[in-house]
DNA sequence: CTATTAACCTATCGGATTAGTAGGTTATAA
DNA sequence: TTATAACCTACTAATCCGATAGGTTAATAG
């Protein structure tokens, strides 16, 4: 559990109650972490925990981790031919990690499953794309900002391995 | 320019061929920040450039910062709403801010626009959801995962204000 | 008092994406 | 040869984004 009591960071009693006032017909839209990437990375865990190098099933994955099995085979799929997963056809068959979880980064799995990481195209390292409105990146008040998102957002993604997030708890 | 060189955040070289690979056909779908927050935060930097407290109108910035103007009334209507703007009709009228810049923080104008800074429902602060697949939060991989990243980015966020953003250049 | 201005309000819409579902084919092992 | 599990292709309902259209209300200038 993260403290956070008293860091300032989410202290904003000005606007709680414009808050209040839409929290209760106010449906999650942003999800920036679409349901491919988090049912694939769950999936990723799951094998890791498994420590040796058997195949397994996606049907087991998705009864343990209550994923559609249709869903989840496309994205295991994906992940194979991303070079993340090895796999065997037929009985006793499945999906098996290929580097050490150690080696397996988030950026790189969530920058193949989500695609970038960034906020906007403008700022984005492997996905970059100019701005239609803006005339100059440097008089953006926006990119700046979202340097800084995207940077800290790098740094956490970056320090997270596979085996750090499928450490058993 | 930020120099990022050697701290081994965006060594991927493994994925490379992937990433090029995909990268050609590839448009950039997470707009993780919508246009709507994307004008809001230019017009509101764009208010907060003029130091007076004289009323800007819509058209003027609609015009200068390249956004169609229709929907930027909307935006503006919101953000007054909001309680960021005050508002002034006929002629000599428009939009003019009610706060110092210095404490307009950027996580509230994020969250009004926006709507929840987490990039999963069930990490977030002001708008917290229990996923419909997970039976234990603690047992789940992604969840720490994105607590992580929900603190950065509100670190970010809350270091910076309105007047840090539109400091000229 | 009247015209102009600019905020304010309501409704609608095409295009794109998400999270699947359906129904099959191919390769492997017992 | 049969069961298994990965692999492949196509389709769809629901949803959201970024507008556009067409008006109403309130304040100012002449």
């Amino acid at each position: 559990m993260v403290i956070l009591a008293g860091t300032g960071l989410f202290d904003f009693s000005v606007e709680n109650s414009i808050m209040n006032a839409k929290k209760s017909n106010f449906k999650y839209i942003r999800n920036m972490l679409s349901k491919k990437t988090k049912y694939g990375i769950k999936a990723l865990a799951f094998i890791a925990k498994r420590g040796d190098k058997k195949p397994v099933q996606t049907s087991e994955i998705s009864k343990s981790e209550n994923i559609s099995q249709k869903f989840l085979e496309s994205i295991l799929l994906e992940l194979r031919k991303s070079g993340f997963l090895g796999s065997k056809k037929g009985k006793g068959g499945g999906y098996y990690l290929i580097k050490e979880p150690e080696d397996i980064l988030m950026t790189s799995v969530i920058r193949v499953l989500e695609g970038p990481i960034a906020m906007v195209p403008c700022v984005s390292l492997n996905y970059y794309e100019k701005c239609d409105d803006c005339p100059s990146e440097e008089a953006c008040s926006v990119h700046s900002l979202m340097i800084q998102v995207r940077d800290s957002t790098l740094k956490v993604l970056g320090d997270n391995t596979l085996a750090d997030i499928s450490a058993k708890k």
